[in-house]
DNA sequence: CCTCTATCTTGACGATGTCAGGATAAATGG
DNA sequence: CCATTTATCCTGACATCGTCAAGATAGAGG
């Protein structure tokens, strides 16, 4: 088995945890798309062929990153009790989740301009994710309006922002299940 | 007058303006600080003497942001009924008028390392603004807790974030005065 | 008037994203 | 089994970027 056989193999799959691993160690605008290529130990312009250019290798990340913000969510609703209320406020406790366990990756999906949402694969899964939330508001209240969605999202949203940056370290610096309990009751207060 | 005086007058204050044109047109993922000094009409080492290095000249303008951000608040405020819930509610609509009103500013505030935060200026400000929330929230609550103050500020920021970025159309689509309707009903929610 | 200092320019360096063209290996078809 | 095609990856080049060093210019102070 040669350490460096001329195809890689699954270059693609590598670049994308290269690229992750990039964005974790030096943030979204250090992002530099020759390291990735050095770190997946092939050359500077191998990703062009999987990605077209840098947006598309962040796209494809971006990407990824919404399947696993949805993992991340469907474990805490199935963890809570099935009704509309609790589910609803597990799906906001895995919205923050993920933003604490992959700032970066969060980083990358809310608030850069990189990624290309016009794409069916990102446009698709991050249009999931607003529906999913959609649904969870309708079943607490049947006549959910604009301001009821806007309320759940932007709670949940900007409690992932602000804890996920740090900034709001009187929250994040509780244990976790303390943390959760905050979480909640906020959330809480979204739909009252 | 010559067109091109050796020494500008006041580069400093220029290459501020310029770098917010920029980073409105461009967004801070593009921005350059040679096109930055193209713009204000100075060679391209120019910035440096001012500002040391290109973050520094992000740093200086994110300090004016904050001023700016708190002015509009004060704007709000000043319209507003003095007690102490329109006065919170104002300063909630106040943090999403300066985010729709400058959203490549408000990014670049929010969600970007470059601006060095543990600089006196910067961080002064930066203060300055939590530490006005923090004052508006006990005065409707005093006995307000950690949960109030997240509760108010996570709604404001998600608020602010999620329709300056277009995302929440549903909100950012209504005309002025039904969008501050439904904007100050969910920050009403976060103190019930 | 002469020096000193702040301000700005020029030129260079390494690093970056992207493109063109070439090399290599796997797949395909006879 | 071999030839050809296709997918994959590499090398080299270019313009642009941020930063540094060194020089030019102008205003300030003695």
């Amino acid at each position: 088995m040669d350490p460096k056989p001329y195809h890689h193999g699954d270059l693609r799959a590598a670049l994308i945890a290269a690229a992750e691993m990039e964005l974790a160690a030096h943030g979204i605008e250090a992002f530099s798309l020759r390291q990735v290529a050095k770190r997946a130990g092939v050359s500077h312009a191998a990703p062009a062929h999987h990605f077209g250019d840098a947006n598309g290798l962040l796209t494809a990340l971006a990407t990824e990153g919404f399947r696993q913000f949805r993992a991340m969510q469907a474990t805490r609703e199935a963890q809570a009790d099935p009704s509309a209320r609790a589910q609803i406020i597990a799906a906001g406790l895995g919205y923050v989740d993920f933003a604490i366990a992959r700032p970066a990756l969060f980083r990358l999906m809310h608030s850069s301009d990189r990624p290309a949402y016009d794409t069916p694969d990102l446009g698709q899964v991050a249009k999931a994710a607003y529906d999913h939330l959609c649904q969870g508001v309708a079943a607490v209240r049947s006549d959910a309006g604009v301001a009821d969605i806007a309320a759940v999202w932007a709670t949940a949203h900007g409690l992932a922002d602000l804890i996920s940056s740090r900034r709001l370290y009187s929250v994040s610096s509780l244990p976790p299940a303390e943390r959760d309990a905050v979480i909640a009751n906020i959330i809480e207060r979204a739909l009252p």
